[in-house]
DNA sequence: AACGCGCCCTGTCCGC
DNA sequence: TGCGGACAGGGCGCGT
């Protein structure tokens, strides 16, 4: 569900409400979301450690504890919400975190397809620094995405979407930035030339950027840490628009299928 | 090696 | 109204 803007929404909120605060205990409800330990490893590990910042990789949420690094993925339906002790916990909560003044930090995931992990900040670094690009860094310009997207010839939606080379673009923002770059999301990957390398390199940044500012997409799940929706859905240009005109040409916004996912676009503009 | 596919899991919606 | 099937923001592991 959420892709780099719902999480980087997620992570400054989480970086105002929680930076300082302790992890006085903790509780794990559904022992098939921890990653590299036992639930009970997991917990002790964790237990008494201070916040010190909060930070994203990808689309990974990072909590700095020092010495140590708590890294949850949210997969599809995964929610970090902070709540009063008076809540009452939800059905599909996961893992239940107590915060020295009382307040629960809660993870909650209808799917189960996020992870919490519990490791060394080493580990994190050198797992951090075998990732993709992060697309709004100055690092990533448009001759890098270009040198990248030539050695593959993988349709460049899927291609933009895989973590391994550029991070953060999941199923709605690809859509949405090969809309703004007007590239046919069924172009294999090298065949981009060097001037719609540079399109889509603005578009990604463009677009991740705009969805931040309106603090991601809500189409159903996605919630920040205070459990609100995000506003950027109304927004969307091609993604779960089928049928609709575009919102350049008019003409009617096509569905396709690719590696499984949906993929919206326009087969007028998008060339 | 790169690539495509199935799978993890629950909820919702649509067509019959 | 009920039921089966398709689909949903992600990511991993497998076989080719």
């Amino acid at each position: 569900m959420p892709e780099l803007p719902e999480v980087e929404t997620i992570v400054r909120d989480l970086g105002r409400l929680v930076t300082g605060a302790t992890l006085s205990d903790v509780e794990v409800l559904r022992p098939d979301l921890i990653e590299g330990a036992t639930p009970a490893e997991f917990a002790r590990g964790l237990a008494g450690a201070r916040i010190q910042g909060v930070e994203r990789r990808a689309k990974n949420i990072v909590f700095d504890l020092g010495e140590s690094r708590l890294v949850v993925n949210l997969g599809m339906t995964g929610r970090l919400l902070v709540v009063p002790s008076t809540e009452p916990t939800p059905p599909h909560a996961g893992v239940r975190f107590t915060l020295g003044d009382g307040r629960i930090l809660l993870y909650h995931d209808v799917r189960r397809f996020g992870r919490l992990e519990h490791t060394s900040a080493e580990a994190w670094l050198a797992r951090s620094e075998s990732l993709g690009f992060e697309p709004l860094d100055h690092g990533f310009d448009a001759e890098a995405l270009r040198a990248l997207a030539a050695r593959s010839r993988v349709a460049i939606k899927s291609w933009i979407m895989d973590q391994k080379r550029i991070v953060g673009v999941g199923n709605i923002y690809a859509s949405e930035a090969l809309h703004r770059a007007r590239i046919d999301p069924t172009r294999p990957a090298n065949t981009l030339t060097a001037a719609e390398a540079k399109a889509l390199h603005a578009a990604v940044r463009e677009t991740l950027q705009e969805a931040i500012d309106f603090r991601g997409t809500t189409l159903l799940d996605y919630r920040d840490a205070a459990g609100e929706r995000g506003s950027f859905a109304e927004r969307l240009r091609v993604y779960g628009r089928a049928g609709e005109p575009c919102p350049r040409c008019g003409a009617a916004i096509a569905s396709i299928v690719q590696g499984g996912r949906s993929t919206f676009y326009c087969s007028a503009c998008q060339r």
